[in-house]
DNA sequence: TGGGGTTGGCTTACGTTGTAAGGCGCCTCG
DNA sequence: CGAGGCGCCTTACAACGTAAGCCAACCCCA
């Protein structure tokens, strides 16, 4: 029997999207093909009709995600344009917890990646970059921004437990040994450093180096 | 029977020596309980007297690479000392391309990472950075050289490729949808740009920023 | 000198995974 | 009207992580 009666035909596109919805729900690790099929309705084999293998499928994935960036407006000033850009990745990478450890250990060259890189260059070549500069500058901020955000994500405390659990972890960093850890767990206990880090502020530093570079006409 | 009449006795050690290698030859795929078992000589259930999980491992395997990390001498000047520090991690993960998605994805807190983070954090506080400022500073630092060591490993070719692999993408990136991306893939290809990116030009931008904010003193 | 507990291996078994191979019915086009 | 192929299904397999339990060798203490 066809099954129930009727359903939305079975296409790239639904599947990508249950796909998302799924890793977003129950993380990375529960998105098998089985479950996956069940969730579009269909058997786990179908969906090698749609994706050759599942390495295939991550890589639709990532691109369907990389869809919901915002493209950088080639009229902001680039530094601008820039915040802007990175701010929209950061964004898109914490709604998808799972995702940024597959962006950044893939290449993806589906239309939406292509399209942002392609908006991204255009954004810098406006400013007055050389396409080599264009290329460091973007490639230097990416791997900031996804290092960054991956490394947040794996820590496993909100700021407001740092306090917390410095303290519960305090005991397995004796200051014989890890004199200056030891002082920094002190210090975040004590409130008198809250630990927290700030994305924006290393993002700066990156632009202020580019400007210095190449910035302004060259 | 006692396996072959006698064998080195199996250690943590051992076991972590053992996943080195498979992982460094194999890629980290390869390392299967069993797989593992087999290169120690053992089956893959007596791993488990040494490890309460393969989570637990991995956590063990990052923290051995992290071992091979050079400790920054706290008596070098600040900027030269960080620059020895990301070049000999870089270093490490390129000898070992498989670790650092898993570096920077888990929390280790292993002896050898945390003896890191201490000689690192007293290499900066010698230079005058305060607790807080030296959290922010290689934070910073290890995000960029994290994102980009893996950025650049998951790329697919080497640099001596890049005018040809640049060649036969050129006919997906055509110049109407793509103008900037087909602009810079025609310069490679043309030799006007080699596509190399640069770590080390990204990281003097991130101590730049560091030593106006922070740096000589305060 | 014994005996009991602990340690460190082994065997077996289970559920889940990605996917190869092939079958079958419906839609479309010649 | 016939045929081909597309889209889905069923079945099957090898490999995975690991739970449960067994057994031999060793250590410690009476």
């Amino acid at each position: 029997m066809p099954p129930p009666a009727s359903r939305p035909p079975l296409t790239r596109e639904r599947i990508l999207e249950a796909a998302v919805a799924i890793s977003d729900a129950e993380g990375i690790a529960a998105l098998s093909m089985r479950r996956l099929a069940r969730e579009v309705g269909v058997e786990a084999m179908s969906l090698y009709h749609h994706f050759a293998n599942k390495e295939a499928l991550l890589d639709g994935l990532v691109d369907a995600v990389a869809g919901e960036i915002a493209l950088p407006d080639a009229a902001l000033e680039w530094k601008e344009s820039m915040r802007t850009r990175a701010g929209s990745i950061r964004h898109v990478l914490l709604r998808h917890p799972w995702v940024a450890p597959l962006f950044l250990s893939r290449v993806n060259v589906g239309p939406n990646m292509l399209r942002l890189v392609d908006a991204t260059i255009g954004s810098l070549r406006a400013a007055g970059f050389s396409l080599a500069a264009a290329d460091h500058a973007w490639n230097a901020i990416d791997a900031y921004t996804f290092g960054f955000t991956i490394q947040e994500q794996s820590f496993p405390f909100e700021p407001s437990e740092y306090a917390a659990a410095a303290e519960a972890f305090l005991p397995r960093i004796p200051a014989e040994t890890y004199p200056h850890l030891h002082a920094m767990s002190r210090a975040i206990i004590d409130g008198e450093h809250d630990g927290r880090h700030d994305f924006a502020r290393g993002l700066e530093w990156l632009l202020d180096g580019l400007e210095r570079e190449w910035g302004s006409g060259r």
